[in-house]
DNA sequence: GCCCTGTCATACCCGGTAGGTATCACTGAG
DNA sequence: CTCAGTGATACCTACCGGGTATGACAGGGC
């Protein structure tokens, strides 16, 4: 077989073209002319022997085999960075006084506080344990942040955040509740329903994006906890929020158990192919807590 | 940050010096010369900053950083040679008489014949199947065959399978049996423990490579089914096989079922990123079985 | 009908760099 | 001390990735 692996660059170029669906735009965000651009993708169709997209009168438009590519390319674009920054990190940290090992721990700002308090106060009573780099990330980005090697593991909330493609272990359950503005009515229950939550005329549930996109619904979109905090507290809108975020709300918040919510799972997951012995360590002591 | 992704060419050179630890036959290993071969390596480590190899008197042997290169540098390179391969596929595919799916189903040579017997006839009754290629292949390699794109999804047998990376439905589980030959003694007992199997001094358990290696002990090398069936049956090994292997054996072997051997777990399985109508379709098939 | 605009493709040129050959520097073995 | 075998260096060539200028073609407005 002519051709065993496509080239990084092919992968960048083909990636930009599929997304914008125009090479002139695609050539301008990757920084060159449309021309060459034009070319390399004539070049891997040919080095393929597969025609990748269909070009028309207006723009372009994606054949089977593109769609295909398109998956598979950012996967591998991926894999790449991934490799590329975790051998710095490994190299910064066994450059000066020995192995020095690091970990890059990606946790949904504001999630399961008390766990992750718990789990690095353990971790750090362990011996030779790593330093525990904690980085913040928006809902929902964990995947793709050990996808991309920013981060080596992660807390994951099932069924939030999808665990394909990595090793997991399930670390807590936990039940959902309502936060609603203490003055409202429903605010008085002692229990609530989905059905119930979600059929509110003058409370629409809020909402916010999974992997990269809004459900619909009338309810406003959130994207970080204090725009959500704030809205509830105006009394514009309810949120389902697990058990543990009770530790954020504010005066103006009542939370009400829901009866019917499925359980939010946080997991600790990792890339399946991981083999750090730092990482083993800090999996040992999750599981153990 | 100067480098985003390596760029394959770069992958492909240090995964070889990796693995030969030797410049020399690495590069024979590529193709090419050995000083421009030295000379990437260098490139290489300036571009990330990071030292990857030591080198001394005879030979080089890697550094911390080099062996995470190593593990995701493989990893990268499954991604991207599974992006070309899997493209190449899909175009053929929906070049001639519109989109005419296939799909790629690696099976362990002649382990569950016959549940792949009733999947492939129940998904064939299917509306719009897509066409199956089998692919047999030996023990323990279905993993590397989904991850470099020469299969798109497999039927693998835990434990002996790591489904780490992948997703799975369970299809079968089924007990172990020791297969011995006709004549011996152990032949006649009804059931037989995993202990009493292990410790025969003149049948020794036959082993068989868990990714590539050989367990250790004193049994035969075992590569293939026939080799397998024809050293019981010569009175010179035992074996541990999961129940539904009896459909092969020969009349000079005897099968004792085993009572504590691990039960051997059927799973269908695919790359977790997967997209694939039809793949979707054969695993509602299977599941359904 | 015309031209003008916006699309991607083609033609041509240039420079960087990947790769080759020849050779050096070092070190351990005999 | 020499020799064999390692990786590194020096230098050259040729390919090809990328730039600019321009072409071919289709739609839309006047």
């Amino acid at each position: 077989m002519a051709v065993d692996a496509l080239e990084t660059r092919e992968l960048r170029y083909f990636v930009a073209v599929a997304e914008e669906l125009h090479f002139g735009r695609a050539a301008e965000r990757l920084g060159m002319a449309q021309p060459p651009l034009s070319r390399a993708i004539q070049q891997l169709e040919r080095r393929l022997g597969v025609s990748l997209l269909v070009r028309n009168r207006r723009g372009v438009c994606l054949t089977g085999a593109g769609e295909v590519l398109l998956h598979e390319g950012r996967a591998a674009l991926d894999a790449a960075t991934a490799a590329a920054r975790r051998t710095r990190r490994a190299g910064a940290a066994d450059g000066p006084g020995g192995p020095r090992n690091r970990l890059v721990l990606a946790v949904k700002a504001a999630g399961s506080h008390e766990l992750l308090q718990k789990l690095l106060h353990a971790y750090a009573a362990e011996p030779d344990a790593a330093e525990i780099e904690v980085l913040p990330c928006g809902i929902c980005e964990q995947e793709e942040l050990l996808r991309n090697g920013r981060a080596d593991v992660a807390l994951m909330h099932a069924p939030f955040n999808s665990l394909a493609g990595f090793d997991s272990e399930e670390l807590l359950t936990e039940g959902q509740i309502a936060v609603l503005p203490a003055g409202h009515p429903l605010a008085a229950r002692r229990t609530l329903s989905l059905a119930e939550v979600s059929d509110v005329p003058d409370l629409p549930l809020a909402r916010w994006p999974r992997h990269g996109i809004f459900p619909p619904g009338p309810g406003p979109e959130i994207r970080d906890q204090t725009q959500l905090a704030q809205l509830i507290a105006l009394g514009r809108t309810v949120a389902i929020i697990p058990d543990s975020a009770r530790a954020w709300l504010w005066a103006e918040h009542t939370a009400v158990p829901l009866t019917d919510a499925p359980p939010v799972v946080t997991h600790i997951a990792w890339p399946a192919h991981s083999r750090s012995l730092a990482l083993a360590g800090l999996i040992r002591t999750a599981t153990q807590l």
